[in-house]
DNA sequence: CGGGCGGTCAACCATTCGGTTGATGCGGTG
DNA sequence: CACCGCATCAACCGAATGGTTGACCGCCCG
């Protein structure tokens, strides 16, 4: 198989270096590019397959301090180029980072802490069109499968962010174009599902089980 | 000068990778030891220096997953070796990270999205015995010295922690064996200060700024 | 010693939040 | 098709929280 070309997407410079030293360990995958943003990955892409150039996976970083984030990012990616591959390596594996990179396209979901050898599989399983998960990604999937009671939907994981960024119902309801009496109905499903009975100790348990970032 | 021999402390393989291709391009920098958390890098000075090793710099990371912290691994390694220089080389500028840091003898700051270059200087500064800040905890450092932030009182932190774990006004005031009324006026003063306007945003401030740890 | 600060408490009122009932529409599944 | 889960909205009420005023005490510092 010819080589295979990829963007790396991360804003730390050493973490770049990182995966470039690692993957020149191997002759089969080489760094073609690189971006400190979505921004940059996009310009790049655009310039790059305009040319006649070849890129054949993504590495993208969720969270990037300026510019646009990770997931938007991604989702703009698979929005223009619909064929290539994108594979998340992030540091966190919540339910809302995951449920948000799934959605946006992501052909994967691997952790920076997984060993490299992981790291270089799930780049080549990805580049292969297949689906390559971190094993504590794919743990906290299956768990959602199998056992979906005690789990929100992705739209009250979306409130429960916003719920820990302090905002109040009638700051939600407008940041998420609905009713507060719809935020309210949501908060009522949320507080069952987690067994509590008010928003302070929801925030407490979402980020006990990692539903969202602590 | 003779050759300047590091001691990585970083949970990301990717990381200690990076930093090491890095310091590959430099012949006076070497990286002589890795180590994934605190505990495993007192245990490889211990069993380094003690046998008549050389390590010139410590490169710490704070945020490690399993196992000890980076300011305890700092503060552990500074009591032990005194004279050893330890570099923060961290994700995130907070205040109370920052000053962490400080209070734990580090010899310095740097954030990981540093340029290559910036992170270099640094670590040979601090290797001579000088103190090396990235611009922008130095700029932080510098407001709080001008412009010092209301800080909550020990009792004040101690009520958002109990904040934090979801507790109501009534909860609080019996664990802590006061009246409701206190409880509120207590609240009343904590917005006051974290310029917010209710409980749930109390808490995310306070997390922000890590007055309470997450 | 006087004033400031932190911690305690009370009474009062406005606002927000919690909880219920009931209802509509949509999409997937048996 | 009928059912069910999800998301949406409305009206209503009691409880909790937010905000104000005022007060007392102990401690430290100038």
């Amino acid at each position: 198989m010819a080589e295979l070309r990829v963007l790396l997407v991360d804003d730390h410079p050493v973490v770049r270096a990182g995966l470039r030293a690692m993957f020149s360990g191997f002759e089969d995958v080489s760094v073609a590019e690189e971006a400190a943003n979505g921004d940059e990955a996009l310009r790049i892409l655009d310039r790059e397959l305009a040319v006649g150039g070849r890129i054949d996976l993504v590495l993208m970083d969720l969270q990037m301090a300026p510019g646009m984030d990770g997931v938007t990012a991604t989702r703009r990616i698979k929005e223009q180029y619909p064929d290539l591959p994108v594979l998340v390596l992030t540091t966190y594996d919540t339910d809302a980072d995951i449920l948000a990179a799934v959605e946006a396209g992501a052909s994967g979901y691997m952790l920076k802490d997984a060993p490299p050898n992981s790291i270089r599989d799930a780049a080549r399983s990805a580049a292969a069109g297949q689906t390559a998960l971190a094993p504590e990604v794919a743990a906290r999937l299956m768990g959602r499968m199998r056992n979906p009671v005690p789990s929100l939907s992705a739209r009250e994981i979306e409130l429960v962010e916003l719920l820990a960024t302090g905002m109040s119902n009638r700051a939600i309801s407008r940041r998420l174009f609905i009713s507060e009496a719809t935020v309210k109905t949501h908060l009522v499903h949320i507080y069952e599902k987690l067994g509590v009975d008010n928003r302070t100790a929801a925030i407490a348990v979402a980020r006990g089980r990692r539903i969202i970032r602590s």
